[in-house]
RNA sequence: CGCGGAAUGGAGCAGUCUGGUAGCUCGUCGGGCUCAUAACCCGAAGGUCGUUGGUUCAAAUCCAGCUUCCGCAA
């Protein structure tokens, strides 16, 4: 027995050579737990790109994780034409997360033992690249992680195995982040013995079960206040900590980053009119009650509690026939 | 050189255009009222106004450079 596990230990991790594929902070904690038990050979990720207020290039977070470690990094600006300097690597796995290319055919079919990714949901819910997002905007109460073989249409291959996670009422795109990507971890460390063994399941998505995950748009980001206050919490946590809700105040964007929700009515208001101060935040009518702001963004300004933008403000009376639009 | 906003006691802001040693809403600390308070009343502490230099009798305020933070765009 004993002797059996020591065999497959060395068979298992002797003829893997890994090659990595992702992106964000989502990918690093994956390729990090992947490495720590099967070193990965190279990483693939986006070039860098010009970001931010002054043209300052930006690394990927695995480009810099992989640096860190020392492991070779490629970035090819189109993988469907540079494909090859990853074959010349003779990966026998290939693992993607959240790379942001597709991986064209020629690579699928390359390593021994195919071409895995990790999904943050319960495939065939949610294919695309925005899942975590679009599963608290939905007011989703769970999704999850799926292990599974690529094939050459996005987020459509058999799934290997899945774990389901609750979406709690508090999780914002951040929390739910970060909790995936470590159950993500260690869904992929757990299942690759299966796979290089090839127990691994191949279940086929059941299609007419799919729902999709776009990316985020600018029209995803602005707050509507003739919507229900339930759908506009979930709207400020499912776009917090990126890349942010927002409403037009006083002509100006106002990025909305923490609110709750109350039932209470105010008659004489309209949807988007301040309702009133409470002790931590500002509340504005929406359909069936009231969204209590309690943490906000002027433009060019830092993030702050609600009450504290109260604060600093001269006319607070006037400030109570204000509107959010 | 992509466009733009900002830096003032612990927090958020006003004051800058029309130079004359700083004010508001809070918080903190002390005291009072109250069964009680995220309520109210009285009092106190706390700022070399981001940094460097320039103009001036005098600079938070005008001029130049620098640093940092942030919104948009990509």
């Amino acid at each position: 027995m004993d002797e059996n596990i020591k065999i497959e230990d060395v068979e298992v991790q002797s003829p893997l050579s890994i090659v990595f594929m992702g992106t964000p902070d989502f990918a690093v904690p994956i390729v990090d737990a992947l490495n720590e038990k099967y070193p990965v050979r190279a990483v693939v990720t986006q070039p860098d790109k010009k970001v931010g207020r002054n043209g300052k290039i930006a690394e990927s977070p695995v480009k810099k994780w992989a640096q860190d470690h020392t492991v070779l990094v490629l970035q090819p600006e189109n993988l469907k034409e540079q494909y090859m300097d990853v074959i010349t690597l003779k990966p026998t796995m290939i693992v993607t997360c959240a790379y942001g290319q597709l991986v064209p055919r020629e690579l699928l079919v390359y390593p021994e033992y195919g071409c895995i990714n990790v999904h943050a949901s319960l495939l065939p819910k949610l294919r695309g690249g925005a899942p975590i997002h679009r599963a608290i905007l939905n007011g989703n109460t769970k999704t999850g992680i799926t292990i599974m073989h690529m094939n050459p249409r996005l987020d459509e291959g058999d799934i290997i195995t899945q774990e389901e996670i609750i979406i709690e009422n508090d999780d914002t795109a951040s929390t739910l982040h970060d909790k995936l990507s470590k159950l993500g971890s260690e869904l992929l460390v757990e299942t690759i013995p299966s796979i290089v063994d090839k127990t691994a399941p191949r279940i086929e998505q059941d299609s007419n079960e799919a729902t999709y995950a776009f990316n985020i748009t600018p029209d995803d980001e602005k707050i509507d206040f003739t919507k229900s206050c339930q759908t506009i919490y979930n709207q400020i946590r499912g776009l917090n900590s990126w890349p942010g809700a927002y409403a037009l105040f006083k002509g100006k964007r106002m990025k909305i980053w923490g609110s709750r929700v109350s039932y209470e009515s105010y008659n004489g208001k309209l949807n988007g009119q301040i309702t009133k101060i409470h002790h931590d935040g500002i509340g504005v009518k929406c359909q069936n009650g009231e969204i209590i702001i309690t943490s906000l963004q002027p433009e060019g300004k830092p993030k702050m509690q609600a009450i504290d933008y109260y604060h600093g403000f001269q006319d607070k009376e006037q400030l109570l026939h204000s509107f959010f639009e």
